[in-house]
Parts: C-alpha cells; structure tokens; sequence
DNA sequence: ATCCAAAAAATGAACATTCATTCACTCTTT
DNA sequence: AAAGAGTGAATGAATGTTCATTTTTTGGAT
C-alpha cells in the first residue's frame, strides 16, 4: 500500500502548504497574491511550488475543499450527538462570533468574489453549498422524525437562508475586528427563529 | 459660477465613465482589470484615463460614492411617501429581486472583499453602511412615531440584519443568473418580521 | 552497515507578458 | 493664443509559468 500511503502524504503536506499560504490569499486576494508571494510563504521556491498546485486556480479549489472537509467534520459531530439541533446552534453560534468571523471574513469575500466572476469557480461553491445544504436536511430530518424527501422539499430555503446569515456576519466589515455585539446577538435570534419553524414542523403531523 | 458649472460637468463627465467601466470591474474584479481594459472601456486613452482617476483606487471610493448617491435617492422617495415603511418595504423587496441581484452582485462581492482586505476601504464602505442605517432609522422614527434617539438605541441591530439579508442575496452564486425563488421568499419574509417588530414598537408607549 | 542508481523533491534564473504610471505632444475649445 | 482635453508610445517593475539543473530520499544488493 505504498501507493495510498505516499498519496495520503501528498495530501497532508497540500494541507500544510494551505494552512501557511491562506493568510497571504486572505490579505492580497486571489488576483493580489502573486505566486512568489505564495511560494515564499510556503517556504519553498516557486518551481516546487508549481508542483503541488499546477496554476493558481488550482489553489482555490483546493482551499474551498479544504473548507468542506473542516464543515464536513463539524456536521459529523451534530449528527452524532444526542440533540443534533442544539447542536447545530450552538455551531452555528460559534460561526458568528467575532473571531471566528474575523479569521475566516476575508477568505470568504474572496471566494464569494470571485465565485460570482468566473463560473468554474461558481460550480465548485454551488456545489459546497449544495453539500451544506444536504448536510442540514439530515440533520432536521433527523430532529423533526420526518422523511429526508419532506424535510427538503420544505426547508431547502431556510438552508439558503441560514447560509446568507453565516456569510452576512462573516463579510460585515469589522473596524479592528469586532462587529457590535448586537448584530449578532439579532441575526442569533433570527436563527433561532428559523430552526423553531424546523423543529415545529416536526410536532404535528406532516402536512 | 464656471467654477461650479465646470465642476459640475466634471462631475457628470466623471459619472458617465464610472457608467462605461463598473461592468469591466464587475467582470475581472479590482485587481484583475487593468487600467488599459478600464481605458478602453470608456473610450479614451489610458493618459487621459488618469485624468479622472488618479490611482486604481480612487476609482473604488467613487464607486461607492455613487452607490451611495443612489440610496440616498430611494431614500428620498421613501421618506416623502405616505407610508415610509411599505415604501421601503417595497423597495427592499425590488432590491432582493433576481434582476438586480445579478446586476449588483458582483460589483457588491468585489468592494466586500477588498474593504476586508484593505482598512482605507473598508473605512469608507463602513462610512456608507452608518449612512445608510441613519436612514433607516429616519424611516423608522417616521414610521413609529418614537424619537430618532430611542429607534437608534433599540434598531441600529436590526438595521445591521437587513442589510446582510440585502448583501447576502445580491452576493448568493448564481447558475445562470437566478436564486431559487424560495430563498427569496424565506428572505422577504425574515425582512417583514424585521420590519414587522419595528413597527409594533409603535403601537405601545414607549419602554 | 555500505553503496548505488533511479525516482522524487526542490531550486531559481530565464521568458514572454502584462501592469500602473508618466510625459512630451497634438487636438479642441474658448 | 491660452487653457483644457486627449493621445499613445515609453518605462521599469512585476507577473505567471517553464525548465534545465541540483539536492535529497528511497529501496534493494552487497
């Protein structure tokens, strides 16, 4: 198995490249950035570079796979636990608070950005949301008893509208990093709303 | 009055270019486009270009002057309607509307991002949203009959939420130019009760 | 342990473009 | 003729990408 074994090790190095280059695409931008910029903060030379990421879209979709997977594994935890929805607030929660938006804001605008110009770009973040979006009806299915079809014909929407509330707090512009904690103190309310509409469906019977 | 005159049709000429290039900034982004491309899609030489606009960056802050002074009409009319908060209501409603999504979106994305990356930016579209939310708070007083100073303290959040529902549409990738429509009626509604929660302050005294 | 050759990893100078910006100059208006 | 508007070639720095080359790692034979 050495061929899965120096794979897996290719991988997590990629990993480690894109933990030291995101800070530079997140402070220059995609177009900002120039290789060298990157190369230099990997801490290699430029050809190398070129080795593991063969042009610079190549580094986008790489970082937003990276996303997935780290969103992946947050799910998985919801899934698992004993009360999935107060789960999935309370990692909602996390995700607007002032640090976590602060670090991940810019990197978000970025893709966003440059998602809405080039349509490949586009279809990779389509379908990380459609993933997200899948993510959610398991996890209402699973708090509301009802069937996965049910769940999604009807929720599907406040999926899109939880993601555009995590994004708002992530992209609001910040004056040294902090939001005013009344921001989101409402947009937290106004979650809690939507997935009260989830969970109330659940009580009665399907309609 | 030349010196005014003259300003003025500086001033409209100015316009008339921000007009011929926002579709080139749209489209590449603000790293992306080069003066060159910029140049030629106003029709004129990149020399007489920097005439107009003496960096790359200036170009931004008059876009989003401009942006500004198109709120600021809506605003106007909103505030001289007879009911402000149907007025506004209705204009919210245009501005989530797939049309101008797609139109805005992009252009919206592009300064989203560079304010997060760069502190001049991001001080001017923070300018923009303050101005913007002492509008809203106008409506709001208007439209509840409390005093600007109580709205203020007890709304600015709430101003903060819907302008995250508006961005976060505009912002939403798109296949083809189109949000599903559910999304846009998950979000119409959160802005009703939004608007709906302000609204009801008024009928009670004041707390 | 020692050696060796072949594969993998890493280098950085070189290349052809492209970029933002400048400026000496011409055309148009007043 | 003076002032403003407009030109576009020139400049020097920076860009993404390539590649001939060197260094390191690897795994089996001695």
């Amino acid at each position: 198995m050495t061929q899965t074994a120096t794979a897996l090790a290719a991988d997590r190095r990629t990993a480690g490249i894109l933990d030291s280059i995101w800070r530079v695409f997140a402070a220059k931008g995609f177009d900002g950035a120039s290789m060298q910029d990157l190369a230099r903060a990997a801490d290699m030379s430029v050809g190398n570079f070129y080795r593991y990421f063969p042009s610079k879209a190549a580094i986008i979709d790489a970082m937003i796979s990276r996303d997935l997977d780290e969103i992946e594994q947050d799910f998985a935890a919801i899934i698992d636990s004993a009360d999935p929805m107060a789960s999935l607030r309370a990692t909602l929660a996390h995700r607007i608070s002032n640090e976590v938006c602060a670090n991940e804001g810019p990197m978000m605008a970025e893709i966003t950005a440059v998602a809405l110009r080039k349509p490949e770009i586009c279809d990779v973040v389509m379908r990380m949301e459609q993933v997200v979006t899948q993510y959610l009806m398991a996890v209402f299915a699973r708090a509301t008893g009802l069937p996965l079809a049910e769940v999604t014909s009807r929720f599907t929407a406040h999926a899109g509208l939880i993601m555009i509330l995590i994004k708002g707090c992530a992209m609001s512009p910040r004056k040294g990093g902090a939001t005013e904690s009344d921001l989101v103190a409402v947009v937290l309310r106004t979650i809690d709303s939507v997935l009260a509409e989830v969970s109330g469906a659940g009580l009665k019977g399907n309609s």
